[in-house]
DNA sequence: CTGAAAGCGCTAACAA
DNA sequence: TTGTTAGCGCTTTCAG
């Protein structure tokens, strides 16, 4: 509506409240030099003409922004959604801005990081769930900020994830422990290149197969394209069509194993009666679904994250290469259970 | 890892290139007053210094921040998650940077409001999923910067938003067409306060029954709390223990709609068969579990919104006051079938 | 405790 | 086509 009429400054406060420009900056970032009674009536005439500081002109001064950036490869995610949602408001209650850099696809990663946008424009950056390569970290070290990682261990620079590996064992530990010895893993791909935390938990995965001293079979594992849901139809076909089909599925993550549930209902295999499913994430979804899974939780490294960029940003002395890991938690629900006492012929009974 | 080494200004640049400071403003801009050859000179001098302009220090000039802001309550929703995902890339292609306000509560809300911290700080806001009072909406009026509302009608205010009555009457309508009668319709609300459009939607639904000369049955409309298992499980038990149980649900939004047709499943309730289900949104999990269901395209919105953003922006002259109303798509997938021949009696064969 | 003055890095007239 | 000059709105010495 109202359009672009002239923003009042800080000299229209300071004649208002009858001071200099000078006192009025330290009244409204409270310094303690200022009497309380000035103070109070700078920031009367502050709120009457509705002023507010501008960043720009500030941080040109302070060399400081007042921006924390964030890298995502896309926030159309859970796992993204999440952090972000709890990096967001840590942001603002530091009286900081958070401005979102979304790299969707190649090009604009490529563009990301030979522009690097983000220079001269944050105070720090929180990079989310990329798999970069080794040239694409340097790229970041001259970037002139503190960079966080998360979702990915950076040799000697603060990040701060999850133990996969361990995550991954967990949950095939638990379908072992039940009785399991025919254990699926479905691992997933994104379309857009990025890719999840696969390897990790595939490692997770076979580690706790051979403890048991069960063989690794390739034929189990049984990678299910992100997004597409006929690669994941197809996926669940060839599991069932195994001479010595799975009793168990442990999928990569949880709107995964949500899937595959559903194609093994209308295929007329019952869960967890007939095969237990497993997901990772602990996804919102997977609580409505009953779902049980490995939980992670995506809001805690955000929290953890924007609480390293905010220590690095006000403190230069800080540790630069601190490594947050983060447990993950077994939630069994009711889509696993031990296997049928019978090993089940087929489509038999 | 490199540290607070002062970071190189144009002046470098300038000096490095034998030229003048506004010389190198010109060439990094892309005017056209400039000879290709000084051009080249200019941009491989900041190319070899690693510059990036200081967009604190231009903006102070120019009096545009380069930025768009986002409001949203909370990005863990794929509502606003997919909206801002488009949004995004958007607002970097113009050579914007975005910049994201998250009110996950009230508390937040609040002090949004209340301080505006985007005043200054943006060219203009997009205001996504919040069902604003009416003294909020006059108050973003004076943050001096245009304002673009997404998923909301906005009296007088560019606003981008679907037609929910006649998706949920689309919705209705179908399963009408099918052969059902008895139509639940499962609206849900938020813990955070922050409701969707269950308003718009209900009245489509009741729109649609009454066409059809159904009497609406309030038992059938039966609220599901949004985050909360339990709550789901007793709305669809309340359902199953009617005189008269439904043959079709109607969701309010898909994610509800996959937990609905989770414990219809565990009841031993066959879905479509028994039951048939539908939802709204057409959310990626909708594709995967081949879920009935009525797309909206919040990408579109959040794509859309930006470039109404932009246009706002760079051309003081444009209609304020635009409406984008987009349209929404029935997509039937194996959720919905046509009602038992016989009216079922209960657990009955 | 408060004011005056200088300058952060850039762009936009105005000259040349 | 290029250089010179004067600020943009704020913070920060340095005086008082």
């Amino acid at each position: 509506m109202s359009s672009a009429q002239r923003l009042p400054t800080m000299a229209d406060v300071a004649e208002r409240a009858g001071v200099s420009p000078s006192t009025v900056s330290r009244a409204l970032r409270g310094l303690p030099s200022i009497s309380s009674e000035v103070r109070a009536r700078v920031e009367e005439a502050a709120r009457e003409l509705n002023f507010a500081v501008s960043r720009q002109a500030a941080s040109l001064v302070t060399g400081k922004t007042g921006v924390v950036a964030a890298l995502v490869p896309t926030l159309n995610s859970w796992f993204h959604g999440s952090a972000l949602s709890s990096l967001g408001p840590l942001v603002r209650a530091a009286g900081m801005e958070l401005s979102v850099y979304l790299t969707p696809d190649m090009a604009e990663r490529t563009a990301f990081f030979e522009r690097l946008p983000a220079r001269r424009n944050a105070d720090a950056l929180v990079v989310f769930g990329f798999d970069l390569t080794d040239e694409e970290t340097v790229r970041l070290d001259d970037l002139g900020m503190p960079v966080i990682y998360v979702s990915q261990h950076a040799e000697g620079r603060p990040s701060v994830y999850v133990d996969d590996v361990e995550g991954a064992w967990k949950a095939t530990r638990y379908l072992l422990n039940l009785g399991h010895r025919r254990i699926a893993f479905a691992p997933t791909v994104g379309t857009n290149g990025f890719c999840f935390s696969s390897r990790e938990r595939l490692l997770g995965y076979r580690q706790a197969l051979t403890e048991a001293d069960i063989p690794l079979d390739d034929g189990l594992v049984v990678t299910m394209a992100f997004e597409d849901r006929r690669n994941i139809e197809e996926g669940v076909g060839k599991l069932l069509s195994l001479r010595e089909p799975p009793t168990a599925v442990f999928a990569e993550m949880d709107e995964l194993a949500i899937a595959i549930i559903h194609f093994l209902r209308r295929a007329r295999v019952r869960v967890p009666e007939q095969i237990s499913v497993i997901g990772f994430d602990d996804h919102q979804i997977a609580q409505w679904t009953d779902l049980s899974t490995v939980a992670q939780s995506p809001s805690d490294m955000g929290r953890l994250a924007g609480e390293l960029a905010l220590e690095l940003i006000h403190d230069s002395g800080a540790d630069r290469k601190r490594h947050l890991v983060l447990p993950t938690h077994l939630i069994p629900r009711s889509t696993t259970a031990p296997p049928a006492a019978p090993q089940r012929d087929e489509e038999d009974r």
